[in-house]
DNA sequence: CTGAAAGCGCTTACAG
DNA sequence: CTGAAAGCGCTTACAG
């Protein structure tokens, strides 16, 4: 805990009244920005504020909240909530409204936010609470609802109690559209690496996965799909056991950028190239997806927007709008870079590792 | 600016001591956490404090900052700044303080914050101000001294005026290990692109390398040196320049990664490889230097730790504590990837560019 | 332990 | 325009 010792005092209302010789309720019109008081007067008062360094506390009362809003993030040096940062930065400043970070759930134990953090949330106030891909539980709702803290999620793991504000984006479309690109190449053995098996926002893009392997009148083989928990390592490892199989994939679409570049780790472990021998989309579109080599070919996401818009559904709700009807679903865009390239000629019969042999060869 | 305006109010202390049936200033003791209170009045107040949700307000005076403190960045989606906010944050979080994030001088014109944000955090007040490679004016000094605000600068463009902590990396020294290492190599014909020409803290860096030069009994040529303003698609142009000298670079040392980001493009655009051609060394070891093809050899600046003990600084001076003296200075280290190999045995004398007629011919 | 009384640092009518 | 008076939402002694 902070100290809340000495330090030197600032003046008090009062004492920059007698500096100007005025009354008390003069001086905090001026500090108001009152109109009732004379040019002159108004010039000895702020020449008093200034000089006697005052510093104004805005009263708090529950009908006042600070005019901030608290964003709470998972991890703060990944370049997700870079975006997501920038996204609520812009849209509070647009409000008028600042921005705390709260590590509150960072910390979590079991699922519930470090009681300390609840305690000081509702101690000092706050117009709102943004959580950045999370996952609430009941408890947290109630807590909320009881201290009336109107907040909204972005990207939830889940969807959240009807009437809450929910910002994602199109995942089935975005998905979609990355299978379709691939199925354009020609690519037939299409594999999927998801995020969380149960979590339903992973679940929409292998949905997405399935809903466009089916139009094309094919059927995903089962060990085609495979989850990685978003995590670049697992999804480098799931990789390596696709490649494992008597058939493996001639593309991969994974389900986030941070999990494409294991794939890209993996691939490079055995000696793939891509696009030449592999294709590779994935999902986001973060600054990484250009610095790899080759750029990855993925579906972006607007992040700063879907940050903006779930600060913009909250503090409609706040200041009596309706609620927001279910989730709001931000449009996604395939971004063509390139790492993604038709299918090797021979690839579909032979493993891909014996790749001298297939040069002049043709499949099927 | 917010809404002030209706909102469902909080309970006040006197409507909960009323549920509670108790007086007001025993209500108070309880929320205060007193120990001069029956356990069971304790008890029926905190039932009544947690069904009416009553928030608490802390008083603010000058004497009490608010338990919070600001962090000034220029661009929040950088992954510079998402090591900085994670230092800063777990610091302030072990210090029990809450981070802002503060847009000020983002929006700045002409080197003067937004008054607006100015007037914001005197109301509001702050335990101190955090700014990351900020530059600062004298009229930004002086107000934050009548507000008797504490402050620190992390890595700082210019140094602030003597006791006001500031804390950076080893420049010169990592540059110098940079260069070393490039000598080490048996380079010789190394360029160096700097960040701001006229600016101290790039200024060091470039002194390293000429040191590290020197030492070797080498006089850099001045058409080795260039400044790219820490900008990647500046690099890539200076790369440009110095590729078509008549005698080009066989290394070269770029004073941030995202200008070795932009030497890279420069380089694949010239055909030439990295590090069979050419070698590149980065300064700063940020996420992009790992996710680069090659992975990028580079100076790691520590930069959580900097984040983290410029706010243990400034929290040390504001509790009365004696400044610290000139900038510190926190070690850099040296981190080998695979962006640098010897050089190529004719390239002394040939344009790089002729690879092909080089192979088996030894120049100098 | 409890709470009437006084005080703090304002702000809000409102009388002049 | 100005400021005495009343009020707000507490907290701080302190008497019982």
């Amino acid at each position: 805990m902070t100290r809340t010792e000495p330090r030197p005092a600032g003046p008090t209302l009062a004492v920059v009244a007698r500096a100007a010789a005025v009354s008390i309720p003069t001086a905090s019109k001026v500090v108001n920005g009152r109109k009732d008081v004379a040019p002159d007067t108004r010039r000895r008062v702020t020449e008093a504020l200034d000089a006697l360094g005052y510093v104004r506390r805005p009263r708090l009362t529950p009908r006042h909240p600070p005019p901030l809003i608290d964003l709470v993030v998972h991890c703060l040096d990944s370049t997700w909530s870079g975006a997501v940062l920038r996204g609520v930065e812009e849209a509070a400043h647009e409000a008028g409204l600042e921005v705390m970070i709260s590590g509150g759930l960072t910390r979590t134990r079991g699922g519930r936010p470090e009681r300390d953090w609840l305690d000081r949330l509702a101690l000092r106030g706050t117009s709102g609470v943004l959580f950045n891909l999370a996952e609430l539980s009941p408890t947290h709702y109630a807590w909320l609802e009881q201290h009336r803290i109107p907040y909204a999620m972005i990207d939830p793991v889940l969807d959240p109690p009807p009437g809450v504000p929910a910002v994602g984006a199109a995942n089935e479309r975005g998905a979609r559209s990355a299978v379709e690109h691939l199925l354009s190449l020609g690519h037939t053995r299409i594999a999927v690496v998801g995020g969380y098996r149960r979590k339903q926002c992973s679940s929409a893009r292998v949905a997405g996965y399935r809903a466009a392997m089916a139009a094309a009148g094919l059927r995903p083989r089962a060990e085609y799909v495979r989850y990685a928990d978003f995590d670049t390592a697992t999804a480098r490892a799931r990789t390596h056991e696709l490649f494992a199989l008597p058939q493996p994939p001639t593309a991969v679409f994974a389900c986030s950028d941070p999990m494409a570049l294991g794939i890209y780790q993996a691939l490079a472990e055995l000696g793939l190239r891509i696009p030449q021998d592999v294709s590779v989309v994935g999902f986001d579109d973060l600054p990484e997806a250009e610095w790899v080599t080759p750029a990855l070919t993925t579906v972006r996401q607007p992040l700063r927007e879907m940050a903006a818009t779930a600060l913009r559904q909250l503090l409609r709700m706040r200041d009596g709008g309706a609620p927001p009807g279910a989730r709001t679903e931000l449009p996604t865009r395939l971004v063509e870079r390139h790492s993604t390239a038709p299918p090797r000629p021979l690839a579909h019969d032979q493993r891909l590792g014996q790749r001298s042999l297939c040069r002049t060869t043709h499949g099927t």
